[in-house]
DNA sequence: TTCAAATATCCATGATTCTAGAAATATGGA
DNA sequence: TCCATATTTCTAGAATCATGGATATTTGAA
C-alpha cells in the first residue's frame, strides 16, 4: 500500500456514515447486503448512501456486485488489513519493541470476549 | 476509544501533511521535535504546521510540552494502538479467524526487515 | 415493449477544511 | 524593562465534502 491509498483509506472511513456502512458489511461477511438495505438499515437516503459507497469502493475498502435488480456490496478486509499494516509499519519500523504491546492487545481477539 | 475519538484519530491522519507530521515524530520517538524542527524538516509555513498539529493533539495523537522558548511535540503511540485495535474488533469480534492472517502480517515487525 | 424496482449520476446548497498572512502571546536573555 | 525567538491565535479566501432532490440508467417481469 501506498500513501496515497493509505491517505483515500483513512478519509473514506473518518466519516461517521461510510464508517458505519463498513461495520454494517463487515458484519454480513461473507454474503454482502444489497446498498438499498444499507441504506435501509442506516436510515440514510439512497442517494447519499451511494455516494458513500462510491467512495469506500474507490478506497478499495467495498466492493459491488450486480445480482439481479441489486448491487450487493461486501466489505473487503483486505483493505482494512492493509492500513493496519501500513500504520504499524510507521511506527514498527522505528521501534520494533512498540510492537509487541500492539499485538499482545490485537492478540485478544481470538478469544473474543464479547465487545458492544 | 470511542466512534467519535476514532473518528477524529481518522480524521486527523486522512491528510497528507499531517500523516508526515506523525511519522516524522515516530521517528523521533523518545525524544520528540520542537515545532519548529517540524516544520522545517516538512517545508511547511509554521503557522499552518501549528494548525496541523492541534488536529493530532486533538486527535490525541501527538503531544506538546514547553521546553524553554520551544514546545516539544511526541507522538503518542497509544492513540495508534488504540485506533488499531478498534478498528480490529469491528473485523475480529463478527470473524475471528480473520485475524490471524491480520496478526501474522503484523507479526513480520519483530524481525525488522528494515522497510524505506 | 412497457412498467416498476434498484441504483447511480447530476446538480445546487450549506458546511467544513486547508492554507497562510498578520497579529498576539509566552519565554528567556541582555 | 526591552528585545528576539518560538509558537499560537485570528482571519479570510479557496477548495473540498456532505447532503438530498430530480433525473438517468440498468434490470427483470408482465
Amino acid at each position: 500500500m501506498d500513501e496515497s491509498i493509505a491517505l483515500d483509506t483513512l478519509a473514506a472511513l473518518a466519516q461517521s456514515t461510510r464508517l458505519a456502512v463498513f461495520r454494517l458489511l463487515v458484519s454480513h461477511e461473507p454474503h454482502g447486503l444489497p446498498a438499498g438495505d444499507v441504506a435501509a438499515a442506516l436510515d440514510v437516503p439512497q442517494n447519499t448512501l451511494s455516494a458513500h459507497l462510491a467512495v469506500l469502493a474507490r478506497a478499495g475498502l467495498v466492493e459491488g456486485e450486480r445480482q439481479g435488480r441489486s448491487i450487493v456490496y461486501r466489505a473487503r478486509l483486505d483493505a482494512l488489513r492493509a492500513l493496519m499494516v501500513y500504520l504499524a509499519r510507521d511506527c514498527c519500523s522505528a521501534h520494533p519493541e512498540l510492537c509487541q504491546p500492539l499485538l499482545a492487545e490485537l492478540a485478544c481477539c481470538p478469544p473474543a470476549k464479547a465487545s458492544r
